[in-house]
DNA sequence: TTCCCTGCAAACTGTTTGCATCGCT
DNA sequence: AGCGATGCAAACAGTTTGCAGGGAA
């Protein structure tokens, strides 16, 4: 992990994903950044969300669609994932934490409670 | 959902998954059934693959690597994906439906309890 | 005979990489 | 000046799709 020089594509990336509760995949940042860089590239985005989580700045998400999502809110917390609409949420829920360690006992790996994923419908897809 | 047809090819997928209690990806599932169907496609084994979840006969489970695994055990339990070896396993926790229960009323979605997955390393893998 | 299923190849999507150039430090 | 970061385009991997021919009903 060597050192980072500064760049502006990097801090926008960065401010971008802390200024956002949604959970962006790399396409959307992509889509977003491209307003102040519009010559920004898929290259440039990557190659950044990929450093920024090497250095624990922010929390590469592998979702079900393939696609993964970028969170800055690196606390424990739990994530869901609407098989509908491919929506990503915070599930804050305290006894994850409880879950993770009876999981953990019974099953001598490690488990990592910030990457415990629920799956099914987000209530706006249940309501519709 | 019309009537499918009986295939052999179809048949030898099913079998292959009832049979193992890894969690195949569908490059697997190709890989074995190759030895008994030399000229079987990708696309083959992606279509019957998808037919047979279609059906409820076998489990779809998109995975943190971005590759589906899937499951013919269709009985409600957890999974956990190795975030190193990319293994994925069961994991029979009773109190993850309990915990499905408090996340579904503070949530107000529908959290689907055959679809939590945990993170981190696998016994083996924190082993080494 | 019908029409679903197959094998094949081409198309697609999301991501990574090689390279010349740019711009922090 | 040195070397990491950028933009671009080509390469990649995993998956899907269109099509002509084959096989179950």
């Amino acid at each position: 992990m060597t050192a980072l020089k500064y760049s502006r594509q990097r801090e926008a990336i960065k401010d971008y994903l802390m200024s956002t509760t949604t959970h962006p995949t790399a396409d959307s940042v992509y889509a977003h950044i491209r307003k102040d860089f519009p010559r920004i590239s898929m290259g440039t985005v990557y190659r950044n969300l990929s450093l920024l989580a090497e250095q624990g700045e922010l929390q590469q998400l592998p979702c079900a669609d393939g696609g993964d999502r970028f969170d800055a809110n690196i606390t424990a917390h739990a994530h869901f994932f609407c098989s509908k609409c491919q929506c990503v949420l915070d599930l804050d829920i305290p006894e994850v934490q409880g879950l993770t360690q009876i999981a953990t006992t019974t099953f001598n790996g490690r488990i990592d409670s910030q990457q415990v994923v629920f799956h099914g419908l987000c209530p706006d897809c249940l309501r519709a």
